[in-house]
DNA sequence: GAACTATGATTGATCGGCTG
DNA sequence: TCAGCCGATCAATCATAGTT
C-alpha cells in the first residue's frame, strides 16, 4: 500500500512550452470570452491552425486555464487587463442572437 | 485609458474587469467512490480519486484489447478479479475508448508542422 | 545548483444528452 | 423507465521547464 506511485512509464511526458504566438492567440479567445471561456470544436481548430498546436492541447489549455483561472482570479488580474484590452466582443452574456452582418468595434 | 473604478470591497456584480461568471463556481459532486470499508474511520469520505495499480492496468489493458466492450458478465468477472467496482470497470473502459479515438485522430493528421526552422 | 513556481499532459470520475 | 455510451469537462496530480 505504500507508494507505488509508479508512474514512470511515461517518458512521453516530454513536456515543452507553447510558443508566444500560440499562448497569445490562446489568452486573447480565453479573456475575451472570460463570461464563457468554452471554444466549440471550430473554434478550437481555429485556434490550433493560428497557434500551431493540436485541437488537444488547446482542450488541455483551456482545461487548465479554467480550473487555474478560477482557484485563484487574483493572480490573473493583471494578465486580464492586458488582453482585455486587446479584444472586446464578449458584453454579459454570451451573444448569439441572430445578427450577424456587422460587428461593432473591429477592424 | 480608464476602463472601470474597480470595486473596493464587496462583491460588485458590474465590474468589467473581474466579474466571476457561472463557469467559475462549477462544482463536482466528490467521487462516489469514497468507501467507508470496514472500519468506521469515516469523518471525511475519501474523496480521493482512486490509484489504479499497475496490476490492475495492466489487466484492463490487456482485456481492453481482447474486447473494447464489456458484457455485464466479463465485468463482474473483472471488477471481482480486480478488487474494483463494476462501476470502476465500467468507466475505465469508457475513459480507455475515448483515449483510443483521441490516439486515433492525432496519430493521423501530423501533416505538416514546421514552424520556424531552429 | 537547490528551492519554488508556471505549465502541459494524464486520468479517475462527473455532467448532460442521446439511445436502445 | 433506465442503464450504458459518448463527448466534454473537472480536478487532482505528475513531471518538466522556467524563475528566483
Amino acid at each position: 500500500v505504500m507508494i507505488l506511485r509508479s508512474r514512470f512509464l511515461d517518458a512521453r511526458r516530454k513536456r515543452r512550452n507553447f510558443s508566444k504566438q500560440a499562448t497569445e492567440v490562446l489568452n486573447e479567445y480565453f479573456y475575451s470570452h472570460l463570461s464563457n471561456p468554452y471554444p466549440s470544436e471550430e473554434a478550437k481548430e481555429e485556434l490550433a491552425k493560428k497557434g500551431g498546436i493540436t485541437v488537444s492541447q488547446v482542450s488541455n489549455w483551456f482545461g487548465n486555464k479554467r480550473i487555474r483561472y478560477k482557484k485563484n482570479m487574483g493572480k490573473f488580474q493583471e494578465e486580464a487587463n492586458i488582453y482585455a484590452a486587446k479584444t472586446a466582443v464578449d458584453a454579459t452574456n454570451v451573444v448569439a442572437q441572430g445578427n450577424q452582418a456587422n460587428s461593432p468595434s473591429t477592424p | 485609458e480608464d476602463k472601470d473604478p474597480a470595486c473596493p470591497s464587496e462583491p460588485c456584480p458590474n465590474a468589467s474587469a473581474a466579474r466571476t461568471f457561472d463557469w467559475m463556481k462549477v462544482k463536482r459532486n466528490p467521487p462516489k467512490t469514497a468507501k467507508v470499508l470496514e472500519y468506521g474511520l469515516l469523518g471525511q469520505s475519501n474523496t480521493i480519486r482512486t490509484n489504479f495499480t499497475t496490476k490492475q492496468l495492466t489487466e484492463l489493458e490487456k482485456e481492453f484489447h481482447f474486447n473494447k466492450y464489456l458484457t455485464r458478465a466479463r465485468r463482474v468477472e473483472i471488477a471481482a478479479t480486480l478488487e474494483l467496482n463494476e462501476t470502476q470497470v465500467k468507466i475505465w473502459f469508457q475513459n480507455r475508448r475515448m483515449k483510443q479515438k483521441k490516439r486515433e485522430k492525432e496519430g493521423l493528421a501530423p501533416a505538416a508542422a514546421s514552424r520556424s526552422a531552429k
